[in-house]
DNA sequence: CCGGAACCTCAAGTCTTACATAATACGAAT
DNA sequence: ATTCGTATTATGTAAGACTTGAGGTTCCGG
């Protein structure tokens, strides 16, 4: 079919802008350059001539990837190649009143499962200054009567910690980016089942398991633990 | 101490740049504003006028919120809200050549942890036609001495196949951009120990405790399939 | 009355030039 | 030699002009 072919062709005339052509450009030559963290590339007006643009089209190619993470740059030293910090870029951007209903609702679906699955890592990198220090946050756990704000910072705290005792630091990020969110979702109307205060397994109860039981059980108990959120959103 | 009461005074004196402030009073505004997606902000003079800077710099500004994904502009109706495809904005952003190792290492781990931790959602949202594809998926399994490139393609319809039994889509997106990063660890030397090739449960198992077993049965084995990668990161 | 082609308008995209700012380098002065 | 100031340099900000392409309008022909 000489038609379809031709069809691919019109497809194929690049749409894109001036600037999406000179990003792409740098990020091939990022990556071909292998470049390691700390590196630092041309100058904008070096740039802008090598690929006959002007410095405003380069500025702003170079203005996305700033804002995508990938570089940094000074006043005087130029641009220097930085490590993304991923979740930290979306967080900015990700306020909850910005996103639509679906997307909260995952979010809030995305912590319990995280919770749940990173047992292992729990166990295989827990240090028994993290023991201790569970235990001290356990130490004071509110009992349901109490007041609302501690027991909110309580929460955090405690389950702050688990994920610290991970040691993977991209999960903790990527924690610290869905709590806003989790919090919102969970106070405002989005799920239509009230919220249940019946206590499943404490966070006394966790510890005790982290310390000795297994993954396997930590597992089962938080998947209890978190039962009134499930409760909310399958029932 | 005097002292350090004036350094914190040194520190919070604006560092930022103008560009930041008017990034800022913008995300505010579309807050305030409570604007619905499909919505337009002023023109690009306008806001320059208003807010007493140059074009330039609402430029940028309005440059970044584009990357973040906020906002979508065209060439004659001006700018308009969109919705945020977070996962889609850094998966552009996001090669495995420019994460640093610990990141990309992180990243791996994070899989791990979904896929053990997301049994509930399977369970609860699997319809009887999810079933039957993992059926028909499982049923090409192939062995472990077939194709290599084979193994991949089965592994990817399989594993994808839950995340999108789960009905979140924010986790596929997730799943989405981390598949190229955990393929890449896979591969390359990051993990010093070597790839073990002993079966545990596999894919077909994995589907007959969907058929048959409970969310609990599920993550044991699930975590049990994932020994090889497991025993990687851990030994 | 309707369809559509030619034209007009507007706002974003691109370019150019000029100046401001801040970080570094280097040299002079104590 | 240390310190201060100055020159240099590359990014940041500004302002103005021109280009482009999508939407709207007019007006002609059917």
């Amino acid at each position: 079919m000489a038609f379809s072919a031709l069809i691919e062709d019109f497809k194929s005339v690049d749409t894109s802008s001036l600037v999406d052509k000179v990003e792409a450009k740098l990020v091939q030559l990022l990556k071909d350059r292998k470049l390691k963290v700390g590196d630092s590339i041309p100058k904008e007006i070096e740039l802008a001539e090598s690929l006959g643009v002007s410095r405003t089209v380069i500025r702003e190619a170079l203005l996305r990837l700033r804002v995508m993470g990938l570089i940094e740059s000074k006043k005087k030293k130029g641009a220097v190649i930085t490590s993304p910090d991923i979740f930290g870029i979306i967080g900015k951007s990700m306020s909850p009143h910005v996103l639509d209903q679906d997307t909260l609702r995952d979010m809030f679906e995305l912590r319990l499962i995280l919770e749940i699955g990173m047992a292992d890592f729990i166990f295989q990198r827990i240090t028994p200054e993290d023991l201790a220090e569970l235990k001290k946050i356990v130490g004071k756990e509110p009992d349901a009567t109490q007041d609302y704000l501690f027991n909110i910072e309580h929460e955090i705290a405690f389950h702050g910690k688990l994920y610290e005792i991970t040691g993977n630091e991209t999960l903790r990020k990527f924690q610290r980016m869905l709590l806003p969110v989790f919090d919102y979702v969970h106070h405002s109307g989005l799920l239509k089942k009230q919220i249940n205060n019946k206590r499943f397994v404490s966070h006394r109860g966790l510890v005790e398991i982290i310390e000795n039981g297994s993954p396997e059980m930590f597992r089962n108990a938080m998947r209890n633990h978190l039962e009134n959120h499930f409760s909310r959103l399958f029932d």
